[in-house]
Order: structure tokens, then sequence, then C-alpha cells
DNA sequence: AAGAGTACCAACCGCTCTTTC
DNA sequence: TGAAAGAGCGGTTGGTACTCT
């Protein structure tokens, strides 16, 4: 499943990732955050580059990473945005709280792609047959239950995007309370694509709150017993100038 | 049972964008 | 203002698991 793991003319491993690396590497950021990828393996005693460790993070190690199979609710979700943003994985990501977007990319070639493709060319079909002035409804029942309610896409407006009501089906299983997404109806989908800003109901902003915060230390962590305490540079803010950090190295157990 | 083909997913690579000096 | 460094993004690859014949 993974790479197998070698090291390069850096000396820099590379491919899968032992037990021991993800510790590691979750410790050291759960404790002191990223503040420097490039420098962060260094202090984290990985022989790994940065690039590697944020990746390892980001689409592994970091809190709330969503795994498992993908609900229809998400599937409807990724489709509906990559008809508006074609390949903007990470933008979807932001819509998807929990989804990677190594992960929904990997989703989308694997599964929905396919369905998409299927879709379109369905549409396409009654277009063309609709634009002979032969429409057949009883046809387009029958094509309907063969796709299934969460393989239909709305129609864009004028303007190229979807005014999205709420799918004709299962729409118990849409407003679930166990569901982690609102339904789509009540998802505002005007993009902001200038400032990325979302309108989710779960903000971009809410969860990427753990990665715009100011350096803090964990407060479970006594920082006095191990070295000096950092400069407090104002309200939450530590300064911890940059003698700080190969201290954090030699503090973090070395295996 | 075994080989071939396909699906899945973690990880790498290279490019672009942003920030800093 | 331009160069360098760092971060992020999207495409691609490698390798295992699963399914089919």
């Amino acid at each position: 499943m993974v790479r197998a793991a070698r090291v390069d003319e850096n000396g820099m491993k590379k491919g899968a990732w032992t037990p021991e690396e993800d510790e590691k590497l979750r410790a050291y950021i759960q404790r002191y955050g990223h503040w420097n990828w490039r420098q962060l393996p260094k202090f984290a005693g990985l022989s790994r580059c940065g690039k590697s460790c944020r990746l390892r993070w980001m689409n592994y190690l970091r809190p709330n990473v969503k795994r498992g199979a993908y609900t229809k609710e998400e599937e409807e979700i990724i489709i509906e945005l990559h008809q508006q943003l074609g390949n903007k994985w990470s933008i979807m990501a932001g819509k998807l709280p929990g989804r990677t977007d190594n992960d929904i990319k990997d989703h989308w070639h694997t599964n929905l792609k396919k369905r998409a493709r299927r879709n379109q060319s369905a549409k396409t079909k009654e277009e063309t047959i609709n634009a002979a002035g032969q429409a057949q409804p009883a046809r387009k029942r029958e094509q309907e239950a063969e796709e299934g309610a969460a393989d239909r896409l709305p129609e864009p407006n004028s303007e190229g995007f979807f005014a999205l009501s709420p799918p004709e089906a299962s729409s118990s299983e849409i407003t679930s309370p166990s569901s982690d997404y609102p339904p789509l109806s009540e998802l505002n989908w005007a993009l902001d694509l200038e400032d990325g800003i979302s309108s989710f109901g779960i903000s971009a902003q809410d969860n990427d709150s753990f990665w715009t915060q100011p350096f803090l230390p964990d407060t479970s962590y006594n920082v006095n017993s191990v070295f000096s305490p950092p400069f407090f540079a104002g309200e939450g803010i530590y300064d911890y100038g940059m003698d700080f950090f190969p201290q954090l190295a030699e503090e973090i157990p070395q295996q």
C-alpha cells in the first residue's frame, strides 16, 4: 500500500512513514506547532524533508482528518464543486471538513470522475432527444432510476452557478441528524473565489483556527521545568526567539 | 489456486504563489 | 524591485489489496 522506505542522496528518508516517525511528528507539532516546515524535522528528530512532514501531517496525522468511506452527501458536494471549480482540490477540502485535498483528489479520480462522466453523457443524450422533439418521459424516468438519485446533477443557471435544491430522493438521509453536513439546500454556494471565504456551515475559519493561531505553548506542558520561559510578546503570544528551538530539539526524546 | 487486471491510497515531484529581505 | 526561501497545490507514481477469469 505504501512506498518502500529509502534514503536519498541528502540522507533524507523517503517512502512509508513508520509509527515511530508519526509519533514524533505528532508529538512535536501538538506541542510546538509547525513554525517552519523546513526546520521542523531537524528539531523533531526526523530524517525527513519538511515537505514530507507537512504532507504527512496535513493528510494523515492532523487532528480531525476523517478517514474511511465517503458519504453520499460528500460525494454530491465534490461533484458539484468540481463542476464549478474544476480541479481546485484545496478549495473543495475547505468545504468538506475533515477531508484533505489529496483524499478528495484520489476519490474523484477513482470513483466520482466516472460517475460524473456517465451523468454528462446521459444528459447529452437526453438533450439530443429533446432537441429533436422526441422527448420520452417514460424512458427518462427509467434512465433516472438506473442512474440513481445521487447521480443526478442540477442544471447550472445562466451565470454558470448551480442553484441547489434539496435532492428529490432520500431527504431523510440528507437531513439525518447523524449527518456531518448540512443539507445541500441550506448551503450557500456563492463561493467567493476572490478571498476564498467559505460560506459553509462549518466555516473554513473555524476549521482553520488551529493553523492560524499564534504560536502557543501547550498549557499542559510546563515550559519552565525545562528551560527559561519565552518572552511574552503580547496577549496570548509568546516570542521564543531563534535560540528557543534548538533547546526544544534537545528536549524531544531522540529514539 | 494462480495469474492478470483493477482499485485504492500514501507519498513524491515539480511548479506556482507568497513572503521576506 | 528583484531574488531567495518557504509554503501550498495539483499531477503523478508506486505498491498493496482486492476482484475477476
